[in-house]
RNA sequence: GGGUGAUUAGCUCAGUUGGGAGAGCAUCGCCCUUACAAGGCGAGGGUCACUGGUUCAAGUCCAGUAUCACCCA
């Protein structure tokens, strides 16, 4: 073995290796456990965030296929429909100059297709080298064909059912896509902007109460009164009441539109009086809706001034109203439009004020642009009869949520569900299964023959299909049941779905898991026809953010490529790859300087099972990460120290007897000891994982491993391997072989390589013959190992190596130095210690000799150290000075002392004594007496160093 | 405005029935000791955000305040 590890030489072959093997396949046998992964973006690239997610998916398969259960990683990826067609069109225009246009609908789509068998290798690449476990022959895409059919059947049945319907709503338009989007792809920021106040006429002469001939209306949004249908008035506000249900004529369009009385007007906000657009503001068409107002649409899909107001009523039909428009505003812009009516106003003398104001401004998550609100043709799902089921699925505990906390969120969004916008206009997606004729009749099916046959329609009646697409995550809802063959009722189906646990960041919960929750559970029935949820946890992660706590985006530049992490990347490099193909190039120099600052050197590469490693450590629940590098180096250097350490067993036990036989094994303290300490280590590691703390388990094992095994372990084999006999020779070689070999299983779901890679040396000495480490069996806690007495034993050991070395670190004695030690009030116990262990504490201690003296003895001149009442003595003569030991007598009473006056302070007040249970009152008073000794001791030993 | 979470060592974070404040990294000292200098041994460092309450006992439970983050309106 190479003398440092070096993660580059055995990932990929080992990989290969399992894969070609079919070691990723579901066995067949046990209980079934599945896992879906949340599809990425098929054009994308995997984030940290991915990784983060996919080796917890990762660690819980590997852990539950050793555990013997019959394990399906599902993997694929999604069709991104905005994002995607977006890129697309971005390399068309910059490549081409063409637009989508250009090329016409069906030809782009077939762009899009050769942008995904050029691009779509990445992710899979990506997630090999991360090990993940999964079963690629059963890799699935978004747009395959069996899923656009599992598509296809829902849209059909919901329409059947009555849940989907299409209909003219007010929607968020991305202006700059030419889509709609849900409101959860609405982003709202804080903006600081103005609030005009607009004198608004009251027609057939009509004043207010204060003998004005007009009425002053607050908006933020001048642009739309072009549409404005009514000005609205709290019904109970004693200033306008008795204007509800004269009229205004609205300035320069000169409509008449009504005053109405509607709660939302707030009489301490403004003046109190709010206009009315119900075609350009969600509230306002709720207003508009419950007062029975026209709509005016005044803008067209780029949100500039149309050239004449569309009216409509609130069931969608055309209104006879006229609502013209002047001509000056025709084709304007809606920012230039609100300029040029705000000068309007101010001409007309109706201008009364601009006030600052801070508002939220609704902006596309993709485009970045402001979102508008626009009555469009959409389908939507009725979403409230589907959220009915999945609320009580995860009320009654079918689902539950680690963080439980964000239950909490998933019933406050539940609770006040809106209908879900489901068409896009886009090309790249699932086309909507739906035709209409030429007077506009929709008809929805399978497919236009079906259309035709349901409906009686004849071969000659043309029918032409929807142009819109559905909402990716329509598709994405469906994934657990989709993926395993649905619609029909597949071996698989049966076999793996419930799945068992969903991994995934909190900031899909409503786009994707509350979606899939109502999906699934609308068409997945159990044998008794009981709704199947699609998975029993959802296990919720953070966010990994960057080493300044700032989420990490390609416009900030601050993005790390996981891949970078495991196999390093030079300076130049990095700042090529982030500051290239930009969005924004103007933010490329901030970045390079970012990245010039923070990657001095460029990374190192760290492997595949550090990078996992920490992510697995950093895991608590569902807080967010801010990556630290050097915990990452940290972790390395933890896989470092493995191989060195499998190095030494590796060294010291091949091509000897290791005793996996019949011969005599005469084990030692250490041997016992480190047994038990290892059962110890599997019981918590497991629980861990059953509780999803990967952070605690990732410590347990680290800690049994540097902290045991290696400081303590490896170092107390030497003397036994160096000196002791065969049989003792034998046993601690078995020993080692034995824990190593378990405690690579251990690690192995956290740490799928190096494990593998050793484990490979390692099994044969323990006489297993295996091809992987992978179906070994996991190890389970066994009482039976666990030496409680050798635990004492040893423990007492530890403190009399670990007293000479406080000694030796404190008064700058080399550590190769060989002393002499003197024992002093040795107890029966400590004698059978001591004659029991005294290679050991020779050896781990470097002591020359070790001389007990009897109470008659006069001890010489020492530095001492204390395992309970014993004392042990290391002779000052020529090694230490007086002063220096004085210092640290001195410092350990002052130590001492403190929890010696907390611990009286405690045992001599009468209430904790009364009160404080038993056991915790005995503890105290075993620990006055020990503390009380120990100072005793020490100042003992002050003064026969003082009196030299 | 409503909700959730956070605040513990210089940094990144653990701390699960309330009972001796922890880890990694960084810092300081000594050591290239025959697995490992990506290492060994030792050391220093914290009014657990603040205020009040419950309790014999609070980082932990309760109430409030402050700051930050996120979600919703």
């Amino acid at each position: 073995m190479e003398k440092t590890f070096n993660p580059q030489a055995i990932e990929s072959e080992l990989y290969n290796s399992w894969e070609e093997k079919g070691y990723f396949k579901p066995s067949g046998e046990g209980t079934p456990y599945s896992i879906m992964i949340p599809p990425p973006n098929v054009t994308g690239s995997l984030h940290m965030g991915h990784a983060f997610q996919d080796t917890i998916m990762d660690t819980l398969i590997r852990y539950k296929r050793m555990k013997g259960n019959n394990t399906l990683w599902q993997v694929g990826t999604d069709h991104a429909g905005i994002a995607t067609q977006m890129v697309v069109e971005r390399k068309l225009a910059a490549e081409e100059g063409k637009t989508r246009h250009d090329l016409g609908r069906d030809a782009f789509i077939d762009r899009i297709w050769d942008w995904k068998k050029e691009s779509g290798g990445t992710i899979t690449k990506q997630l090999r080298r991360l090990g993940a476990s999964v079963d690629w022959d059963r890799e699935r895409f978004t747009m395959d064909e069996g899923l656009s059919e599992a598509v296809k059947e829902v849209f059909v049945r919901l329409h059947k059912e009555d849940l989907i319907y299409r209909g003219k709503r007010l929607v968020n338009w991305d202006p700059k896509l030419h889509t709609a989007i849900s409101d959860l792809e609405v982003e709202n920021k804080d903006k600081q902007g103005h609030m005009w106040n607009f004198r608004y006429p009251l027609a057939d002469g009509v004043k207010t109460k204060d003998g004005k001939d007009y009425i002053v209306v607050a908006t933020t949004r001048p642009e739309t009164m072009l549409g404005d249908t009514g000005v609205a008035v709290n019904p109970d506000d004693e200033r306008y009441q008795d204007l509800i249900g004269k009229d205004i004529l609205l300035p320069i369009v000169n409509r008449r539109i009504t005053i109405v009385g509607d709660e939302h007007a707030d009489m301490e906000k403004g003046t109190g009086c709010v206009k009315i657009t119900p075609a350009h503001d969600f509230n306002d068409n709720e207003v508009g809706k419950r007062h029975q107002l026209p709509m005016i649409n005044i803008f067209d899909k780029d949100a500039a001034i149309l050239t004449q107001g569309e009216s409509y009523t609130f069931d969608g039909k055309e209104l006879e109203l006229d609502a013209p428009i002047p001509e000056r505003f025709h084709g304007l812009d809606r920012f230039a439009a609100r300029k040029a009516i705000v000068a309007e106003f101010e001409a007309l003398g109706l201008l009364e004020v601009i006030d600052d104001h801070s508002l939220t401004v609704p902006y596309g998550d993709r485009s970045g642009v402001v979102i508008e609100p626009l009555l469009t043709d959409q389908w939507y799902v009725r979403v409230a009869p589907l959220a009915e089921p999945a609320k009580q699925a995860v009320a009654d505990g079918e689902i539950k949520f680690v963080p439980q906390q964000y239950e909490n969120m998933y019933n406050a969004w539940m609770n006040d569900i809106q209908d879900w916008c489901i068409s896009r206009q886009l090309w790249w997606g699932h086309r909507i299964p739906a035709w209409y004729d030429e007077q506009g009749n929709v008809y929805v099916g399978r497919d236009e023959a079906e259309v035709r046959s349901e409906n009686n329609i004849a071969d000659d009646v043309v029918l032409t299909q929807d142009e819109d697409v559905l909402d990716t995550w329509f598709s994405s809802a469906l994934w657990t049941f989709s993926t395993l063959g649905w619609p029909e009722q597949t071996e698989d189906l049966k076999t793996f779905h419930p799945t068992d646990v969903l991994v995934t960041g909190f900031d899909i919960i409503f786009f994707w898991v509350a979606r899939m929750i109502m999906m699934t559970m609308h068409f997945n029935k159990d044998e008794n026809g009981k709704a199947q949820v699609p998975f029993k946890t959802v296990y919720v992660t953070g966010l990994i953010r960057d080493e300044n706590g700032d989420k990490m985006s390609k416009s900030k530049g601050n993005v790390l490529d996981p891949i970078d992490m495991i196999d390093g990347i030079d300076l130049e490099s990095l700042v090529e790859k982030r500051c290239g193909n930009m969005m924004q190039p103007q933010l490329a120099k901030k970045i390079e300087k970012n990245t010039r600052k923070t990657f001095e050197n460029g990374i190192e590469a760290h492997g595949t099972d550090a990078l996992r490693f920490t992510l697995a450590a950093m895991a608590s629940t569902g807080r967010d990460i801010n990556w630290d590098m050097s915990r990452l180096e940290g972790y390395r250097n933890f896989c470092n120290k493995l191989w060195n350490a499998s190095r030494y067993v590796l060294m010291n036990t091949e091509e000897h007897d290791c005793g996996f036989n019949d011969a005599e094994k005469e084990y030692s303290l250490a041997d016992r000891w480190i047994l038990g300490q290892f059962q110890n280590t599997v019981r918590t590691y497991n629980e861990h994982l059953d509780n999803y703390r990967f952070d605690l388990a990732a410590n347990t094992v680290y800690e049994f491993t540097w902290n045991q095994f290696c400081d303590w372990y490896l170092e107390l084999t030497k003397p036994v391997l160096f000196k002791g006999n065969e049989a003792q020779q034998r046993a601690t070689r078995h020993t080692l072989v034995t824990i190593l070999e378990q405690l690579l299983r251990l690690m192995h779901p956290l740490m799928p390589y190096i494990t593998e890679t050793i484990w490979k040396s390692v099994a044969p000495l323990a006489g297993i013959k295996a091809d992987t480490i992978m179906n070994q069996a996991f190890p389970e806690f066994d009482a039976s190992k666990v030496d409680e007495a050798a635990m004492a034993d040893l423990d007492w050991v530890k403190s009399f190596i670990v007293g000479i070395r406080n000694i030796r670190g404190e008064m700058d004695i080399s550590p190769n130095k060989p002393l002499n030690a003197f024992i002093k009030n040795a107890g029966t116990e400590d004698i059978r210690r001591l004659t029991a262990n005294q290679s050991f504490l020779q050896g781990l201690a470097k002591l020359e000799t070790i001389d007990v003296l009897s109470e008659s003895d006069e001890a010489p001149a020492s530095a001492t150290a204390l395992v309970g009442e014993m004392e042990i003595l290391i002779p000052m003569a020529g090694l230490i000075d007086v002063e220096a030991e004085l210092a640290r007598i001195e410092k350990n009473i002052e130590k001492i002392s403190k929890d010696l006056g907390r611990i009286q302070g405690k045992l001599s007040n009468e209430k904790f004594v009364s009160k404080a249970p038993e056991a915790v009152i005995e503890k105290e008073k075993a620990k006055l007496e020990e503390v009380q000794t120990a100072l005793a001791k020490l100042e003992e030993q002050k003064a026969t160093i003082q009196a030299l």
